[in-house]
DNA sequence: GTACACCTTGACGCAACGTCAATGTCAAAT
DNA sequence: ATTTGACATTGACGTTGCGTCAAGGTGTAC
């Protein structure tokens, strides 16, 4: 079946213009135009608009969807199966809002008290997912999803004053990190500071310490463009640096 | 507790720009600046900025969402309790797109067939509900909840023939309104000819037919705005002469 | 005093369209 | 053949809600 671009976007529940738009930046071209230049959509695209909505629905900009579709591998099948998962997560936050939106409803009227922190849960979830979007996949692959999960776990029960504590702990790193590198020696006082600060900062998202991961994650912090951009930030080679320092620490260095 | 803006920014999970263009645009002040020029933040800002969030969260503007807390009425109890229904009603959504990505997986593995229709399932529903916003609140208090339940049990259903035909009917409306009115009088062939066609557009809509909601409809079409404006792009005075018709057509005219 | 985290204002840019203008195409009615 | 109205095109401006950056002030610990 064939559709103009009214149809299509009847269908769909899109505007006219949203097609045009797609088609104008290559997400979503017409299966052909006609002789009078009026775009024809066929099959393919009415799965492929399915597909965009999906995404769409899910926070994946544009500019992500068009590489990802346009991507060699692009199983739609599996597409699917990620989409119905990320349903289901997407799900689960709009529950920990329904229970917010409750939980307010009750403080309100006297039944409870609700901290400031608890007012906000469910919207910070946001903030989590972006993150876990960001490095989520390198770190599923690494350490299993199991580690991840229960990474996530902890991070949720986070209390205001851990979170506070963490934050400075990041901090410290990065100050401590940044006069170590002044010694020039990932073996000094200073460094193996900053290697235990580090270690101080994980036991907040890891559930269990071991040399290993901590050497591993050091590593990584070298190998991934973007954890060596972050550390780079706080000074040049920060991240080779810190990898050595925590190599030292945890007794590791080959 | 003051909070200062990054410390708020933490807690709620947004941005300070965000923050600092919430107070420009005036939906969010800071309860004072201190002496540095800092903006401080107390209790009340923090029920503000949940409040805003959970609107946000459901869609709205934020020029709508400035109008709603700056009415005097405003009442938080009140709006939470909305928010909490809008949140359940936007989890069916997403069970409605949970149940179509399953569907798209399903037939894609050859369990079943799908239409096209069918795999917009649940994206559609934005465009119903922001009809629904749109006009909702008015339809409900003058038909009841049941009603609207019933109609929105209805549209759902529709089949793609059956919206087809009821593009057409609307088309109809318009078009036999549009030649009635050279006629002047709301009486004449043409004019019930509008009427009877408005009505059977009707019968898609709602679940049992009244002369007298039918007759009431005319009437809101002329006293809201809204519904005016839609009538007399058509033709001006269209909504007045529509309510005239369907008056006579019902046998309702005083 | 210095360094660093945090704060301000101002301003430019962006994503994803919505809206509008001008004009061409199609199909049915006259 | 002409008219009318629905549907189509391209081009272009504008909007919402920030993200990002620059320049410079403030607070606190060393």
């Amino acid at each position: 079946m064939e559709y103009t671009i009214q149809k299509l976007s009847r269908l769909a529940g899109v505007s006219t213009r949203t097609l045009r738009y797609y088609d104008e930046i290559g997400i979503l071209k017409p299966a052909r135009m006609n002789s009078s230049g009026y775009r024809i959509y066929g099959q393919a695209e009415v799965d492929m608009l399915q597909q965009i909505l999906f995404y769409k629905e899910l926070g994946v900009s544009l500019d992500q969807i068009k590489q990802i579709l346009s991507d060699p591998n692009f199983n739609s099948l599996n597409a699917l199966r990620e989409h119905h998962q990320q349903l289901l997560d997407k799900r689960k936050q709009l529950d920990f809002l329904i229970a917010n939106v409750q939980k307010t409803i009750d403080a309100k009227e006297g039944r409870m008290t609700m901290s400031d922190r608890e007012k906000f849960e469910g919207f910070k979830k946001k903030m989590i997912e972006d993150n876990e979007k960001k490095y989520g996949e390198e770190i599923r692959e690494k350490y299993g999803e199991d580690t991840v999960k229960k990474s996530y776990e902890k991070f949720k029960n986070m209390t205001e004053e851990e979170y506070e504590e963490v934050t400075r702990l990041g901090q410290a790193v990065n100050d401590t990190l940044s006069e170590a590198i002044k010694t020039g020696d990932p073996g000094s006082r200073l460094a193996q500071k900053a290697a235990e600060l580090h270690k101080q900062w994980l036991t907040f998202y890891w559930p269990e310490y071991s040399k290993e991961a901590h050497a591993g994650l050091g590593q990584m912090y070298v190998d991934d463009e973007r954890f060596k951009a972050y550390y780079d930030q706080v000074h040049p080679n920060a991240a080779e640096f810190l990898r050595d320092a925590i190599l030292i620490y945890t007794g590791l260095k080959k």
